[in-house]
DNA sequence: TAATCGTGGTC
DNA sequence: TGACCAAGATT
């Protein structure tokens, strides 16, 4: 990889100098208002590892639930070695990017194998671990380890960005790279794991990315470029995203009086491995969906058209039309029946069809005529 | 390097 | 409502 230069409005020399001045103000801002978190509390080394993994693209609130369920289920990198991908599956349930509950099922095997079950306490022996990249390598040895290694994040990159006034776009790898070496040469070598929580706190809080950050309760305003320029909000430049693509769907509740058909999704790929309702491509009209129906071998009973439904993934769209089919005997090729307790303890079945199981459990409950 | 891979909150 | 975005890793 070429190295890159960050552009910046001023030398080399004078970034290191002004990133040099963070350090003290920063840590005195966290030892006041720092999250009180579980994996802060106790910060065992699998405590948080499991909490970077699952806040990888995802906010504190949405993991705090999952966190405390999982370390109850599985408290030990042992007993998560052992639990079998369905289970792991389920408790990752509806929080996305279900390849992380894979890599980390796959890690915690190698940790077992490798280092008797104790996470290695070193960047470059963690970053050797699936599912573990620069970040959270460098989050896990800092926060657990102590060692002085920065971990670079998107927060570290719009709070620094804007500090620097760099205009560098922190898509690049190679710009992370530069930032990462940058860092390197400032983080406190004494709260290397406290330096790197601060600046994710203040960037989760202070240095927001989505509206006008909160410069009047920066305990870096005095060295920021941005505040010092008004030009917070132009800051970080970032390269455009793709379009995304539209997919269309006609999705099947084929029930009888012992539950719901459900079809295992292919290993690899979107939602890999999860449990979905049996669908096809294409939104049907109920005529098209009656024949889909009778073609898998089915005598529908009744046939209830649903509410079209939407989900947006970060680079697909699924518009979905739904179909409720009662039957005496519910078919479907590849397909099980699941008993609604089933459905609700066994099989994870990802946000995508949360609106066709809620209209599942309404017919269920109280019958649609 | 660019595409892939979820979900929920916010403006 | 739609666009943007969040404690990224993998291929």
């Amino acid at each position: 990889m070429e190295k890159v230069q960050l552009q910046l409005p001023m030398s080399q020399e004078e970034a290191v100098g002004l990133l040099a001045k963070v350090s003290t103000p920063l840590l005195e801002w966290y030892d006041k208002h720092a999250r009180v978190l579980p994996w802060r509390s106790n910060p065992e080394p699998y405590w948080v590892w499991l909490s970077e993994i699952m806040l990888q693209q995802t906010r504190v609130e949405a993991v705090l639930p999952y966190f405390q369920r999982f370390v109850e289920v599985l408290p030990d990198i042992s007993s998560l070695a052992d639990a079998s991908e369905e289970q792991l599956h389920k408790l990752w349930e509806g929080l996305g990017y279900y390849s992380r509950i894979r890599n980390l099922h796959k890690a915690a095997r190698q940790v077992v194998e490798r280092y008797d079950g104790k996470l290695p306490p070193s960047y470059e022996l963690l970053l050797d671990l699936c599912g573990i990249g620069e970040y959270t390598a460098g989050a896990i040895a800092s926060i657990a380890f102590g060692e002085p290694v920065p971990a670079v994040d998107g927060n570290v990159l719009r709070v620094f960005s804007r500090i620097l006034g760099c205009e560098s776009d922190i898509a690049s790898p190679q710009v992370k790279k530069a930032y990462r070496e940058l860092l390197q040469e400032i983080v406190s070598r004494h709260r290397p794991g406290d330096f790197n929580q601060a600046v994710m706190d203040l960037g989760a809080g202070v240095c927001l990315p989505n509206g006008t950050p909160m410069c009047g309760c920066c305990p870096l305003s005095h060295l920021c470029t941005a505040f010092r320029e008004g030009t917070q909000l132009a800051f970080p430049i970032k390269s455009a995203k793709k379009a995304r693509r539209l997919e269309e769907k006609t999705v099947f509740l084929i029930c009888n009086q012992e539950g719901v058909l459900l079809s295992k999704r292919p290993a690899v790929g979107l939602l890999a491995g999860l449990w979905e309702f049996p669908n096809v491509p294409l939104r049907l009209s109920r005529e098209q969906a009656e024949d889909v129906l009778r073609q898998q071998g089915n005598l529908p009973i009744k046939i209830y058209s649903l509410k079209e439904a939407k989900h947006i993934f970060t680079h697909v769209e699924w518009k979905m039309a739904g179909y409720l089919a009662v039957c005496q005997q519910a078919r479907w090729e590849g397909a099980v029946l699941a008993t609604l307790d089933e459905l609700e303890k066994i099989y994870a079945v990802p946000g995508a069809f949360a609106s066709f199981k809620k209209q599942l459990l309404e017919y269920t409950e109280k019958g649609m005529g």
